[in-house]
Order: structure tokens, then sequence, then C-alpha cells
DNA sequence: GAAGACCTGCTA
DNA sequence: TAGCAGGTCTTC
């Protein structure tokens, strides 16, 4: 589920809880895929007696920078959460220094835990971060050009720029008036300039409220703090399908868009 | 592109 | 019970 205002929030709420700075005293992993392809007795020994020295975001990739100078690297891909208590679906289990555990929880077990010596070669297969400089206007706008594809897809692509997912793709695209299907090289210089900054202030305002949960169930994403995230009273397009625009009040439509489910206002966004 | 795989749990 | 879910990878 986490995009990238989900997993900002936790690396911040990491930080603020003191996780930089502390030694792994000892690793428990009770799902062996989590940290495939190692198995779960070299990956304890790897990374224990190492302390924690940054922990950082990049897309939705959630880093963990260690003194013996390998990063763990975790993508949360649907289900996975970080809590300091501990609770159901535990995958993996970090004892710190000073009496503070980690949780890393993942009902869905799609997660995975990664141990490298070098970032870079995973991030290098990653477009820019949606939230730095170097995700320019220009840059998006000769990408999109480039290319000939529908455009939801084509914002997906971690490839491309890196950050959103299903719910901030949804959304970036109501908030520019643009059909999901378009084609990204039909595109107008007016309408890659306002899907541009509609991606940036989506996500910036995703993180503003501490990431997005839907529903009411206890699968939803939640933040370190066992805290639903703010945003889904901002949302106006993802999960509203059958729901007024709160544009114009047409009636929301949901479809499929390459095998994802798609929220869109078919008056606001023609094709 | 599309479809299947990886997984569990909630909703209709 | 079938269908669906915030992601990505592999194999057509």
């Amino acid at each position: 589920m986490p995009e990238l205002p989900e997993v900002e929030t936790i690396a911040r709420q990491l930080r603020a809880r003191g996780v930089e700075g502390r030694e792994i005293l000892s690793v428990k992993v009770n799902w062996p895929r989590t940290v495939a392809p190692l198995t779960a007795a070299v990956f304890s020994r790897q990374i224990r007696e190492s302390t924690i020295e940054q922990i950082y975001r990049v897309g939705k990739w959630l880093l963990f920078s260690l003194s013996s100078g390998q990063t763990i690297m975790v993508h949360l891909r649907m289900a996975g959460s970080f809590s300091m208590e501990p609770g159901a679906h535990d995958r993996l289990v970090l004892k710190l220094s000073d009496g503070l555990s980690l949780y890393y929880r993942d009902t869905r077990k799609f997660g995975r835990w990664r141990l490298v010596d070098d970032p870079e070669v995973i991030l290098s297969k990653l477009g820019p971060d949606a939230l730095t400089r170097k995700f320019t206007r220009a840059y998006f706008s000769e990408t999109m050009r480039q290319r000939h594809r529908m455009i939801k897809p084509l914002i997906l692509d971690q490839s491309i720029v890196a950050g959103l997912g299903n719910i901030y793709a949804d959304e970036a695209l109501w908030e520019s008036k643009i059909h999901p299907e378009r084609l990204s090289d039909s595109l107008n210089d007016a309408e890659l300039e306002k899907l541009f900054k509609a991606i940036k202030h989506v996500l910036r305002v995703g993180v503003k409220n501490r990431g997005t949960s839907l529903g009411d169930g206890k699968t939803n994403y939640r933040d370190v703090e066992g805290e639903a995230g703010g945003h889904r009273a901002e949302v106006k397009a993802y999960g509203r399908g059958g729901q007024p625009c709160k544009r114009c009040k047409t009636v929301l439509e949901k479809t499929a868009v390459a095998q994802r489910g798609t929220h869109f206002c078919p008056s606001c966004q023609q094709r």
C-alpha cells in the first residue's frame, strides 16, 4: 500500500523515535523470504552488532545505512509497515540498544529487505524521485513526449519517476484533469505542466498528512505510531467510484487501466 | 501490453 | 465464495 508519502512518513517517524544511532543487538526473521536471496541466518549475522547510522527514503525504498558500510533497503510493497510495539504478522524484529525494538509487519508477505554494499545498484534503475529537484518539468515533458503509452501506467513506472503508486497517480490525474488512458505523446504543453505540478502537489500534501489510509479495517496502512494516515479526507478520486466529483458533481467512474483499479471523473477528465 | 505469481484478509 | 487490494517481477 505504501507509496512515497507513506514511506517518507515512516522514515521521519523512525528518526524521531531515535532509531538512528542504535546498535542492532539481535535479529529475528519470522518469514525467511523477506530477506531472500540471503538466508535468515546469513542476513542476521551480517547486520548484527552494526549500528544504524542513517534512515532515509528514495522513491518507495526505505534505506538504513549501517556502520559496517552496508545498507539495508526495505521495500514495503503492498502491506509492509513498521511499529515500535509487537503485533500480529511481525515478519522481522530488530532488538536495538537501550531497550528499543523495531517490528516489521507485513500481512501479505510481499515486502523485501535487501542487504547491499552499494544502494546505487538498485537506485540507479529508478527514475528521479518525484519530490527531488532532479525531477524537473523539462525531464518530465521530454520523457512523456518520447513515449507512446497510456499516461497512467507511465507515471506509475518507477524507472520514469519514483514514488507514485495507484492512489497518488489517480489523484494527480484528477487534479490535472487528464484522462488516465490518454497517450503520453498526445499531451500538450499546458497539460504536461499541470500534471507535473499535480504530481509534486499531491505527494507533498500526502506527506504533510502522514499518508493515506483507506477503509477502517486493520489491513490498511498505519504509521509507526499505529495511526491511520490523515490524507484519506483529502482524496479526490481514488476509491471514490460512484461518488460525486468534488469539482463538478459528476459521478466518478471506476475502471481498470493496465490491470490497476482506476478512478476518474468522466466529465473533468476527457479522453 | 497482458497475465500470472507472490500472499492474506476484508467485502460484496 | 468470488473478487479485490496501496507493488513489483517474470513470462509470454
